[in-house]
DNA sequence: CTGGGGAAGGGGCCC
DNA sequence: AGGGCCCCTTCCCCA
C-alpha cells in the first residue's frame, strides 16, 4: 500500500513535470489537493485536533506533517495538539490551515486584509517557512516592521480576559454543506460528528484545554519574534489538570455534522450543560468551513508566490525528511512529562532515542494509526468528490450510537456490530491499533512497538504452538475463580493497617490505603467527582471528553480503553475464552461469565 | 412480559 | 503513570 506521505511526494514529483507530458496529469495535485481540503472542512478522514484558544480544528496529519517539521513531530506521538496562544490566535490559525491546504492566503473573518505581523509569528512558531517568507515579502512591501508583533502582536486580548469570556458552549457551522449552525453537547465532542475541523470552547475551558498541555516556543532563535514565553505564560496551566488525554489516539472516524442547533441560543444547551461546569469546560464541535466550500470566493486570495508547485513543495517539508533529531524523537512516555500534549522538536532532542528506528519512526508517521486511515488521506482524495468510500448512512447511525453512548445514560445504543462502519483493513499482516505495541499479532494478540518486531514475532508461530496456547488459555478461564498460584506465593509483607489486605511493595499498600481515606485527592474537573487515584481520574476525563483512543480495526468501533478493544476483538474473532464449568457455556467477557454463575447460584 | 445472553461503559484497585 | 483486570451496571436482543 502506498503511504500518504509517499504519495503526496510522487504528486509533487509528477506536477513538476520530471515525466513526459503525455504522463503526466497537469492538475492532478491541484485536484488532490482541493480533495484535502474538501475532506478537511467536513471532517473526513480527519485524524488530528488542533485546539487553539478557545477553537479546536481538525485536520490531515499528513498534510499538517508534510507542511512543517514542527507538525510532523507533533502529531507523530499525539492526535491531539495544543498550540501556544501567545503565539497563534485560533483567527490566525485558521488562515494558516488554509494556506496549508490550499496554498493560498485568504483573508480571515475580520481583518479586511490577513495581519502579516501576527501571521508570521505564527508561521515562524510553527515552522512554516513558506508562509514566513511570504508574509516578510509582503511586510517589506508594505513598509511594516516585521520582528516586533511576538505575543503581543496577536491582536488578542490577555489573557485573564480571554479567560473571562461566557461559558456558553459556542459552536459555529459557517455555511458549511447545509448551511446550518449548531452547537454540539460536550459529550459530542470527539466523535465529533462533525464535518467540522473547528470546534469552540467555553471560556473557562480555556483553563482546562491548557491543562492538557502546551506546546514550549520551538525556536528562540526565531529572531525578533519576541513571542516565545519561555516558561511563563503556559506555568500553571498544566496544573489545571496535569492530563494527556490525548495519548495515543488514532484518528477519529469520519463523521458527519452535528444536529442542527443554534450556537448562540442558550435553550439548545442541556441542562447538565447550564448546571455543571461542563458547559465551561468540555469542548463541543462546530466547524470552519472552508472558503471554497461556502462558495465564495474570497476577496484576493494571495497564493503562494510561485504558484501551486510550490505549494505541494511545501508540502513535502523541508528536505522532504525530517531532522534525525526529530525521527528519533523518544517515546510519548518520556517527554510527556514535561509537557503533556505536545512538545518541542527542539526539547524533545535532548531525550534519549528509544524504540523504533528512523526509519521506523518515519514510517510510523503513517503506521501509527490503523493503516487504512492514513493511507486513506490520499487515496480517498483521488476518489469522487467529496464522497466518503463508505455508506453515509452507517456514518450517521455511528454518529447517533456516539453521541447517545456519551450521553448521561451511558446508553451503548446497540451491539457492537452496528459500529462495524469503517473497514480499515490493513493489507500483509493483519496489523491492529493497540496502545503503545501497535503492531499486534492476531493470533496471540501481543502487542509490538514496530512492525519488525511483529514480523519476527508473527515467524515464531507454528500451527502447534497456537494450539498450545489456546489450550493454555482454557486451562485459565478454568483457573479464574481460584487464586493464581504466584499471587499466594509471593511473599506480601505490607500490610494494610486499616484491613487484613497485603501488598508486595509499601508504594502499592499507600495506593491502597488512600481507599480508606475520606477524602479523595483527584477531582473531575468537569464534573467534580473525586477519585482516589489520578489515573483513575484521568480516564474518567477520557469519558467526559470523548476520547476514546483505541480503535477495533475490523469495524471501526472505539473504545477508551486497551483492555476494552481486546475483549471487544472477540467479537470478531469468535473468541470465547470463558466457559462455565457447569454447563459449559462459553462467554466472550469474564464478566458475562460471572453473571452467568450467579444465575446458577442463586436462589431462584 | 420476563429471563438469559451479548456487548459495552464506568469505577475500583493492584501491579 | 499506565496497564490490566475485576466488579457493577446498563442496554439491547431474542426466545
Amino acid at each position: 500500500m502506498v503511504s500518504g506521505p509517499l504519495a503526496l511526494r510522487w504528486c509533487v514529483w509528477a506536477g513538476r513535470g520530471d515525466m513526459g507530458p503525455d504522463m503526466e496529469l497537469p492538475s492532478h495535485s491541484k485536484q488532490l489537493l482541493l480533495q484535502l481540503n474538501q475532506q478537511r472542512t467536513k471532517g473526513f478522514l480527519c485524524d488530528v485536533i488542533i485546539m487553539v484558544e478557545n477553537s479546536i480544528f481538525r485536520a490531515h496529519k499528513n498534510v499538517l506533517a508534510a507542511s512543517s517539521i514542527y507538525f510532523k513531530s507533533l502529531v507523530l506521538h499525539d492526535n491531539l495538539i495544543n498550540l501556544d496562544t501567545d503565539m497563534v490566535s485560533s483567527t490566525v490559525f485558521q488562515q494558516i490551515l488554509d494556506f496549508i491546504y490550499t496554498g493560498k492566503l485568504l483573508p480571515s473573518d475580520q481583518p479586511a486584509e490577513p495581519n502579516f505581523s501576527t501571521l508570521l509569528t505564527a508561521a515562524s512558531y510553527l515552522q512554516l517557512p513558506e508562509l514566513a517568507a511570504l508574509c516578510r515579502r509582503k511586510l517589506k512591501r508594505s513598509g511594516k516592521p516585521f520582528g516586533s508583533g511576538g505575543a503581543g502582536g496577536l491582536g488578542r486580548p490577555p489573557r485573564s480576559q480571554r479567560l473571562s469570556t461566557a461559558s456558553v458552549i459556542q459552536a459555529r457551522y459557517p455555511g458549511l454543506m447545509d448551511g446550518r449552525k449548531g452547537a454540539l453537547t460536550p459529550q459530542e465532542l470527539p466523535q465529533a460528528k462533525g464535518s467540522d475541523d473547528e470546534l469552540f470552547l467555553g471560556g473557562s475551558s480555556q483553563e482546562s484545554v491548557h491543562g492538557l498541555g502546551r506546546p514550549v516556543c520551538p525556536a528562540s532563535g526565531e529572531a525578533g519574534l519576541g513571542g516565545c514565553s519561555t516558561n511563563g505564560s503556559s506555568g500553571g496551566y498544566e496544573q489545571e489538570l496535569g492530563l494527556d488525554l490525548s495519548k495515543k489516539s488514532p484518528p477519529l472516524p469520519p463523521t458527519t455534522p452535528g444536529p442542527p442547533h443554534t450556537p448562540d441560543d442558550p435553550a439548545h444547551l442541556s441542562d447538565s450543560q447550564h448546571g455543571s461546569p461542563l458547559s465551561a469546560s468540555a469542548p463541543p464541535v462546530a466547524n470552519s468551513a472552508s472558503y471554497a466550500e461556502l462558495g465564495g470566493t474570497p476577496s484576493e486570495p494571495m497564493d503562494l508566490e510561485g504558484a501551486e508547485d510550490n505549494h505541494l513543495s511545501l508540502l513535502e517539508g523541508p528536505g522532504g525528511q525530517p531532522q534525525k533529531s526529530l525521527r528519533h524523537s523518544a517515546r510519548k512516555k518520556e517527554w510527556a512529562k514535561k509537557e503533556p500534549v505536545v512538545a518541542s522538536p527542539f526539547e524533545r532532542r535532548e531525550v534519549a532515542p528509544k524504540g523504533p528506528s528512523p526509519g521506523e519512526e518515519a514510517e510510523g508517521l503513517g503506521d501509527r494509526v490503523p493503516n487504512g486511515i492514513l493511507a486513506g488521506n490520499v487515496a480517498a482524495a483521488t476518489g469522487p468528490y467529496g464522497e466518503p468510500p463508505y455508506p453515509c448512512k452507517e456514518e450517521e447511525e455511528n454518529g447517533k450510537e456516539a453521541s447517545e453512548e456519551s450521553g448521561q445514560s451511558g446508553s451503548e445504543g446497540g451491539s457492537g456490530h452496528a459500529g462495524a462502519h469503517y473497514l480499515y483493513r490493513p493489507e500483509g499482516y493483519e496489523t491492529v491499533s493497540y496502545g503503545d505495541n501497535l503492531y499486534v499479532c492476531i493470533p496471540c494478540a501481543k502487542g509490538f512497538p514496530s512492525s519488525e518486531q511483529l514480523n519476527a514475532h508473527v515467524e515464531t508461530h507454528t500451527e502447534e504452538e497456537l494450539l498450545i496456547k489456546e489450550e493454555g488459555a482454557e486451562e485459565e478461564a478454568e483457573d479464574l475463580s481460584a487464586p493464581s498460584a504466584a499471587y499466594t506465593a509471593e511473599p506480601r509483607p505490607f500490610k494494610c493497617s486499616v484491613c487484613e489486605k497485603t501488598y508486595k511493595d509499601p508504594a502499592t499498600l499507600r495506593q491502597h490505603e488512600k481507599t480508606h481515606w475520606l477524602t479523595r485527592p483527584f477531582p473531575c474537573n468537569i464534573c467534580g467527582k473525586m477519585f482516589t487515584q489520578r489515573g483513575t481520574m484521568t480516564r474518567h476525563m477520557r469519558s467526559h471528553l470523548g476520547l476514546k483512543p483505541f480503535a477495533c480495526d475490523e469495524c471501526g468501533m472505539r473504545f477508551t480503553r486497551q483492555y476494552r478493544l481486546t475483549e471487544h476483538m472477540r467479537v470478531h474473532s469468535g473468541e470465547k475464552p470463558y466457559e462455565c464449568q457447569l454447563c459449559g457455556g462459553k462467554f466472550t467477557q469474564q464478566r458475562n461469565l460471572i453473571s452467568h454463575l450467579r444465575m446458577h447460584t442463586s436462589p431462584s
